[in-house]
DNA sequence: ATGATTGATGCCTTTAAGGCATCGAAAAAG
DNA sequence: CTTTTTCGATGCCTTAAAGGCATCAATCAT
């Protein structure tokens, strides 16, 4: 039994007529009427009655003219599935990102613009530190990442440039101001210093320290965190000071100023990251959607 | 895109291999190799990626691996369903029944042993006189039918003998006990007798009456109703007494007592019947078990 | 290096679907 | 009641496509 029989056989049941089913299909009435034929003899039962007016659908053929068509439909839903899977217009997308990356900027215009036009993909933003999604990668347990490329990354992973972050001064909104627009590092010796552990992030946690060594400061370090967040929180308490990610600027907490500092910066490049050679169609889209925007704000 | 394509295919998916595909196929590895690229041309999308070691599949190619797998298990369904009807082992059949049938003997075991046999028939019993019962044969409202046959069955109506049912009298159990064992009929001159409306089955009532003058009675009926069951309620409440079927002897009121009637007798010939022609599958199946059960009880 | 896999391809055979002409039966029209 | 039309079925041939065989190129393992 073949898809043909059915199409011909549903056509057929439509029309109670051979001749009328045949013109439909564009074929010739014997080749419809022999294909019936074959269909019955596979499956050992008259599917109609023939009367010299036309045919009548016998028990089993209601029977299976109403599984036929289901399976008529199915085959097309099968067919429409893979061809938009294959435009990456349905199926799931898994993206990793660091949370910074969210808040503003090309990413945020990014996902909503790729939702607008595949909306039938579920997009699955993973929030994870660099590190994680570098590993997720590798495991397939993300389709792509948006993370700050510090280190060199893998032969393997292709990257897309998205945008250069650097580091600011957060310090307790109750603090005296600073004297002038952008403070110097070495004016912050001896001050208390909130700082996320080395662990988390050794590239980012190393190149850090020695921006602060290079202008003449050495952090005194009263307490290590696990993640910027928990950084901003202890800033909040007024527990200390601490330098983060420029891309707080667009969430800024409420008991939380922000001071430029003057003579100390870590370049950041927020980066889209995915594994040479995968052809997942979804990712090819949210790629060529990141591309072109890059573009734009170029 | 035919059943053959996407049976191909989930095979080669399942094993990510075509030679060992085409081993479990039965068809040389070439013959696979072309119908999965075939079918990868009629969908657009490429569902493996060829490795030297051997295939894998591709997000496209996942996506229709889940809708093949069930695109596959709906054509056997189809095919399935199709022959279980063609051996009426599935399905719906549509019977109707004269009350009186149902209570004891042959019609009872028959229906117990058919859906013994064919549990995936869903047999709908409906009680129907038999007037209405040969109407509801030709709207096509039910598949066969138990009725009697007393009058003549139209000419395309096939008829299978079960039973000869006949009448007897129903008093109020409280009346006075007969003197002999059976009654005759001029004795009950006089009584006040209850029967069914004409219109309910003209064809039995005019029978009755008429064996009733033969023996020499003529009924004087104080009550017409729409049906035997009313009868027996109004003979219960002492109303009156009713001549009616000998079948209820299976299912007795309490408050009724019944009698013999020695000189009156109303064959009533218990049939099933069905539309000649008609090849439902499982009404073939019901007739060819009342008849070997007609057989075994003769 | 080399032999053993892998899937792909060219060429031919075989199978089956499709087209044309026609048949026989039955209903509709005369 | 005959004639005509319409119905699906069938025989014969053509065409298209699936299958088989031999072979290739690429890759991996030895």
């Amino acid at each position: 039994m073949e898809i043909r029989h059915v199409r011909y056989f549903v056509t057929v049941a439509e029309h109670l007529n051979v001749r009328q089913a045949s013109e439909r299909l564009h074929v010739t009435q014997p080749a419809v009427s022999r294909q019936i034929h074959d269909l019955e003899d596979e499956l050992g039962v008259a599917l109609f009655d023939r009367t010299a007016r036309g045919l009548k659908l016998t028990v089993p053929g209601e029977a299976f003219l109403a599984e036929a068509r289901r399976l008529l439909a199915m085959a097309e839903q099968a067919k429409r599935s893979a061809r938009l899977s294959g435009q990456g217009l349905a199926g799931r997308l898994r993206i990793g990102m660091v949370e910074s990356a969210g808040w503003d900027g090309l990413v945020p215009r990014a996902i909503g613009q790729f939702q607008k036009e595949a909306p039938g993909v579920a997009l699955q933003i993973e929030p994870m530190l660099t590190p994680r999604q570098l590993d997720a990668l590798r495991d397939d347990e993300i389709d792509g990442g948006i993370v700050y490329a510090l280190d060199p990354l893998p032969a393997d992973v292709e990257q897309v440039p998205l945008a250069r972050h650097d580091v600011i001064l957060a310090v307790p909104a109750d603090a005296p101001p600073p004297r002038s627009a952008a403070i110097r590092a070495a004016d912050l010796n001896g001050q208390p210093f909130i700082l996320f552990h080395r662990s988390v992030y050794p590239a980012y946690h190393d190149r850090l320290l020695a921006a602060c060594q290079r202008a003449g400061l050495t952090p005194r370090i009263v307490q290590e965190v696990g993640s910027e967040g928990a950084e901003l929180t202890l800033v909040s308490a007024g527990v200390g000071i601490a330098i983060v990610n420029i891309a707080n600027l667009a969430r800024p907490p409420a008991r939380v100023r922000f001071v430029p500092l003057a003579d100390v910066s870590v370049p950041l490049p927020l980066s889209f990251v995915r594994l040479q050679g995968n052809r997942h169609p979804a990712l090819q889209r949210f790629t060529d959607g990141l591309h072109s925007l890059s573009m734009a704000d170029a």
